[in-house]
DNA sequence: ATGAAAGCGCTAACAT
DNA sequence: ATGTTAGCGCTTTCAT
């Protein structure tokens, strides 16, 4: 698709060469006058200074980059919008890269392997500084572009197929530990989890600390009890009615996210199930709606604006030219009680 | 802040002349190929698109972008990049953006005019072709450079002050008068509103909306039970700690938004007000979580993706150089119905 | 301290 | 059908 009128489209704006002239100097010292790179007698400075402000010029940035410019731009990426844990972690990234003076450009993949590569390529050829990543589930053919072009990245929250990188994340070992022993001391016994889609690294850590929790109270796990899902509300609807349709339905159930434990909950609610009297429920992250649910959730709380602060730091650090090895920094959660469930009558 | 070595930071990528000089032809071969502006032969075709596939080549967009091409990139910004609602619009948007081949580039003003304004000539300088906005509730000296500015903008919700766009949203008097006049048939009669901050055009439809409820019923209105809020969940809570404080409390409230009721709810959970027998509820947005607070929650539901592509397409008219009077889209709300309000026991 | 001029990577007008 | 070249808006030597 092209646009009908490419020339005459050309929007008419003020540019070095005009506010040169306008105000009778080269256009390199208006150059040298924005840029503060090198010192300008004070009167062509102000009348520089000037001009700019009535034409109201702005600095073309594509012709900035060009010319070989500091890049200041910093890609992100994450895979669902409209995840409330993504955005959380952007709004952090954020606020750590507007210090910096970084601008920062946010692409979304829904899902699309496809989608994550048009956003790669793009920000490539916009001449992006760098790259935070919360990678998606492809198959990491994705990547390997990537590793050849050489700016720096941080991935988020999962280990990106194929690619050595630095690493932000909670643990989730530790955090599924915690919530299903918690649901052990609470006298539940018969203890599911919902998890995320086969192939993400949280997903095979949280299986790790489930596991963990049940063997060290020496409850064997069943197979029919690990159920894997897609971090979406359907999906965890679609879990919990399979748990509930088991011939010996979960006592209680651990979900891997947030957007899943609505679902589960929704499912549960439908079927009359009382919670916690018949099933405790705890969920991954800690949302602004948690505690008005029915009943207020008890959640494993992920360090989620930390998470985003941490990558853009990181990030900085290797921008500023510090060569140092990958790193992975492991972020602990939070376990927080609240109504979800309680004393078991087992 | 500059980058400490910004020579050697420059990656090494293949450009067009590499390219052409690997491929043994000019580089307006090269271009011509890629571009597909002109009819190049079968053999040389050929052997150029082996060695850009060799070589990784990627077009440098803003080398392009100076040539005068067409530029392929939309900004939007949004006042708020956690708030579902403004991220459910931007999903809308970003569907039909990408189908028409546009890329998106997502800034977000966190309240901050400064920032909005910092977005909106970074867009400018990046040579965005035009802007979704939806408009922060400043004083409209931001949008002053914006009119100069010649590229279409379409506004989203709320009405940017002082610029004529187009607008798409939601007919927040009818959402806000059915839903007082649902309240009035279930029996309530002393009916709050917790609405948006002063200024902002919603905040001012959806008191007609509620006036217009009340007066028809001929219920007087009672200053006191209208209180202007942030759209934030803590004001929310705020807001209904003050109406539950007032010698005679209301018997029901409409709230603003989806993040305020969220607050609004657990100030009168705290409270043990129970609802709907002694405070009916009803909120702006029906969101994944509405079905599953306590109780579900009964809501105005605006259609938040519709917003968003409509906008996109409003502005995709306007890119494809069609001069039409500036337009206004209003969409209609819908009543959802769930357990935070019913018979009143008046 | 300031100006002239080269050149960043690309496309398009002009040659051939 | 293909190559040569000018120039997009800017920064940055290199002169002066």
């Amino acid at each position: 698709m092209r646009l009908s009128a490419p020339e005459k489209l050309r929007v008419h704006t003020a540019t070095i060469k005009s506010v040169a002239k306008a105000a009778g100097v080269s256009t390199a010292t208006v150059s040298r006058v924005l840029t503060g790179t090198d010192l300008v007698g004070d009167e062509l400075r102000e009348r520089v200074l000037k001009v700019v402000q009535k034409l109201n010029y702005q600095p073309n940035r594509m012709a900035r980059g060009l010319r070989g410019g500091q890049r200041r731009m910093i890609g992100v990426i994450i895979p669902d919008l409209q995840n409330p844990f993504l955005t959380g972690v952007v709004h952090g990234v954020e606020a750590v890269l507007y210090e910096a003076g970084y601008t920062l450009v946010l692409g979304h993949s829904g899902g699309f392997p496809e989608r994550e590569q048009a956003h790669l390529t793009g920000l490539r050829a916009e001449g992006a500084a760098g790259l935070i990543l919360v990678p998606d589930n492809g198959d990491g053919a994705n990547y390997a572009a990537l590793a050849a072009w050489e700016i720096p990245v941080v991935a988020v929250d999962r280990v990106p197929k194929g690619l050595k990188v630095d690493l932000v994340s909670t643990d989730h070992y530790e955090g599924a530990r915690q919530a299903v022993a918690h649901l052990i001391s609470d006298g539940y016994r018969d203890i599911a989890l919902i998890n995320g889609p086969d192939g993400f690294s949280v997903t095979r850590e949280r299986l790790a600390g489930y596991r963990e929790a049940l063997s060290q109270a020496k409850i064997p796990l069943r197979e029919a009890y690990v159920i894997h899902s897609d971090f979406r509300q359907l999906g965890g609807a679609a879990a919990m009615n399979q748990l509930l349709d088991l011939p010996k339905p979960p006592q209680a159930v651990l979900v891997g996210n947030n957007l899943m434990t609505l679902g589960a909950l929704e499912a549960a609610h439908k079927r009359r199930v009382r919670i916690p009297e018949d099933l405790g429920i705890v969920g991954f992250d800690d949302m602004p709606w948690a505690a008005s649910l029915r009943p207020a959730l008890t959640v494993i709380a992920q360090p989620i604006e930390e998470l985003g602060r941490v990558a853009a730091r990181l990030l900085l650090d290797r921008l500023a030219g510090k060569h140092r090895p990958v790193k992975q920094v492991i972020l602990p959660p939070k376990l927080i009680v609240r109504a979800s469930c309680g004393s078991h009558p087992a």
